[in-house]
DNA sequence: GATCCCCCCT
């Protein structure tokens, strides 16, 4: 009869009772093991019935079953009330209860109550064995920031009861010294022998375990290291060995040891079947900047699950190949393979870099389906994509949506404010979180001075920049220096940003160098200032147009003609190219892309005609060509400039997006001075808010005809 | 009768 039930399942077990046949613990607990195995709680609660008719629900055997299956269908708190109902006497008399009753709390993230409940074992006097050891240090290991030291007093009390020398239990102490961060103490774990024994060649899982500790620690070398001591002392591998291995390989960006270990792996017959590995080898040729490499893996693989294609995905990202990568993630989801939050958050920050707004919103609406929006990594890539997409209110739900914010969450929102040219709500939040508790960082920093120096804060922005160091103990870097180049330049105080640019022991790099020239372009080029900048930039980074042009421009502003023309032809001669300008906007989920003067657009010819009559219009509200920034000077400069890709962009939005919603157009490079000019008439004129995201900040031009950046940038 | 180690993200 009981192997009958044991194969079964609920089902028959309830046929037997209304037949009037007596089930016994075994029956019940064969049962209760294929619930738990496959998580599935309704017929485990009808089991749970069943336990309570047949009279079983004060046997601590059938109970410990029960209170198995309901801490692996993650209802811990049935667990408990189950758990709780086995008499002490009986609850005492066996050891198993207490284990699957610790483990429950372990796995659902009660580390501290797991322990709690070992140390109530111990005083109900009851004696651990080789299985709740592991099951309680692995709490430990998770409960280490709540209850430092706990680990070792167990560690203590395995000594003690002589199951040192078990494997379970010593993989267990490894792993456990290894999440307290005591990888030397995990290390003499390994070393040792309770049979005196030098070094514990047979513990493959420990030695898995002080490696994936290494590579988390960011100790790569150290771990790969250790890979070749456990090859020299016969340590064998096993599936999870390569992971780690090829993590630290992808860290130290060893692509051609990636490719011995790759091919150690086919050797050894773990290339076919493990999907941990071949993710572990897409990965690491990913992260070695080698996509060709990581797709030819990843075509082969057998079988590919979510993390297979985020993988790739967030290899394609990593070089600014959103679109490619968005491309595989609806690839990925057309395949039927269910997002997670890792994948969706990714996916969401490639949007973010597009922008891709619609695909945001679709992913976004699929992760609030599958209640990703939850996990705070993709409540914050959320932030992040209505920030970037410019629209600003959008994040800041997002933001409010999240109920557990980390220092990314408030950071999020503070650098969309500041970018969104909202100086002051950034500040206001920045406020907000050191009042929360939270550790502003790096990030953080470059929105607050971004926020200053967009509000024209001097004071302010003086005072965070000193505090940066001494308060929060964040060390500026060339970003927070760009900004507050950026915050003097704005002012017009030249003199005090060449000031900061001479302080001991920093070296300005191109963005410091880019923020200086622009402010000598706004106020014009004063003392050689301007001319040291282009000389800096002109070594950083040649071949890049955007430093004679922002000289040439500061000359201009200054009346200074000749000069302007001079590093014009300068630019010319070394044959310094500009790099091609694209606009594009998001219409209804479409995008449209232009280049300057481009008619490749199906509806160029009314694009066209809008452009016209849109100048025409502008024109009467007191636009003039700022001939300043036309390419070449030529008679044709004024129709040059009106075909310049961002305002076409701006033409097909007002042709086609509907009435009301405001125009988003996006640029590769900076807005040039009289599309700026232009923009902020449109939006007056036409009452239409612009939102223009260029490779500098933002620019929401409103109804009122100003624009957020102050007009500077 | 239960227990340990791996891959993608912040």
């Amino acid at each position: 009869m009981c192997s009958v039930a044991r194969a079964t399942g609920v089902g028959v077990l309830q046929l037997m009772m209304n037949r009037g046949l007596r089930l016994d613990q075994y029956a019940l607990g064969g049962a209760l093991r294929e619930c738990s195995a496959q998580h599935r709680l309704l017929p485990g609660q009808q089991l749970h019935a069943l336990v309570y008719k047949s009279g079983f629900d004060g046997s601590a055997a059938v109970v410990a079953g029960l209170v198995d299956m309901y801490s692996k269908c993650r209802m811990v708190a049935e667990a408990v009330r189950a758990f709780a109902t086995v008499p002490p006497p009986e609850r005492d008399g066996n050891c198993v209860l207490w284990a699957v009753m610790v483990a429950g709390h372990a796995r659902n993230g009660e580390p501290v109550r797991a322990v709690r409940l070992f140390c109530d074992m111990r005083s109900a006097g009851v004696s651990p064995n080789q299985f709740t050891f592991p099951t309680v240090l692995t709490a430990c290991a998770a409960a280490a920031e709540a209850a430092p030291g706990v680990g070792f007093q167990v560690h203590g009390c395995v000594v003690r009861s002589g199951f040192g020398g078990n494997a379970f239990v010593r993989s267990s102490l490894v792993e456990m010294y290894v999440k307290c961060g005591d990888l030397t103490a995990a290390r003499k774990i390994l070393e040792t022998r309770e049979d005196g024994g030098s070094g514990d060649g047979g513990n493959e899982v420990g030695w898995n375990s002080l490696m994936a500790g290494f590579v988390r620690g960011g100790r790569a070398n150290e771990a790969l290291s250790l890979f070749v001591e456990m090859r020299r002392r016969g340590v064998d591998e096993d599936e999870f060995t390569y992971p780690s291995v090829l993590n630290s390989l992808a860290a130290a960006g060893s692509v051609a040891e990636g490719g011995a270990v790759h091919c150690s792996i086919v050797k050894s017959g773990f290339g076919e079947g493990y999907v941990h590995i071949g993710n572990a080898l897409v990965d690491m040729y990913a992260k070695c900047g080698d996509l060709e490499s990581a797709h030819g893996v990843f075509d082969h693989m057998p079988s590919r699950d979510v993390v297979s294609w985020t993988s790739l995905i967030t290899g394609c990202a990593r070089r600014g190949l959103y679109e490619a990568a968005l491309h595989l993630f609806c690839e990925m989801r057309a395949t039927g393979v269910e997002s997670d939050y890792v994948v969706a958050a990714g996916a969401l920050s490639c949007c973010a870099g597009l922008p891709a707004l619609a695909l945001g919103e679709q992913v976004h609406a699929g992760s609030v389906r599958r209640g990703l929006d939850a996990f705070v990594s993709v409540g914050n890539a959320l932030v992040t994509m209505y920030a970037k997409a410019g629209c600003i209110e959008e994040a800041r739900q997002a933001f409010d949506a999240i109920s557990h914010r980390d220092a990314i969450t408030w950071t999020a929102l503070i650098v969309g404010y500041a970018q969104n040219g909202r100086g002051r709500e950034s500040l206001r939040l920045y406020h907000r979180m050191v009042e929360s508790g939270a550790r502003p960082d790096y990030v953080t920093f470059i929105g607050v001075l971004f926020a200053c120096s967009h509000a024209g804060l001097e004071e302010e922005g003086r005072r965070h920049f000193d505090s940066m160091e001494r308060t929060h103990g964040v060390a500026p870097g060339p970003e927070h220096y760009a900004c507050m180049v950026d915050l003097l330049g704005r002012l017009g105080k030249l003199s005090a940003a060449a000031e900061l640019l001479d302080r001991p022991g920093f070296a300005p790099d191109a963005a410091v160098w880019k923020a200086v020239l622009a402010a000598c372009r706004v106020h014009g080029a004063t003392a050689g200032l301007a001319e040291r900048a282009a000389e800096a930039l002109f070594r950083a980074c040649p071949g890049d147009a955007a430093p004679y042009m922002l000289l040439a421009n500061s000359y201009a502003a200054s009346g200074r003609w000749e000069e302007a023309r001079r590093v014009r032809r300068l630019m010319r001669r070394r044959g310094v190219r500009k790099e091609p300008g694209w606009s594009w906007t998001e219409v209804g989920g479409e995008v449209h892309a232009f280049r300057a003067a481009d008619r490749g657009h199906p509806r160029a010819a009314e694009i066209y005609a809008k452009v016209e009559e849109m100048m025409e219009r502008i024109g009467e509200a007191g636009y003039r060509a700022d001939l300043g920034w036309a390419l070449h000077q030529t008679a044709d400069a004024a129709v040059e400039l009106a075909h310049h890709s961002e305002k076409l962009a701006v033409a097909l939005g007002l042709l086609i997006a509907p009435p009301g919603m405001p125009i988003r157009v996006f640029k590769n490079l900076r807005i040039c001075g009289d599309c700026h000019q232009a923009l902020k008439l449109v939006a007056k004129v036409y009452g239409r808010v612009v939102v223009v995201r260029d490779a500098a900040c933002f620019h929401h031009f409103g109804r009122e005809g100003i624009c957020s950046c102050g007009d500077f940038w």
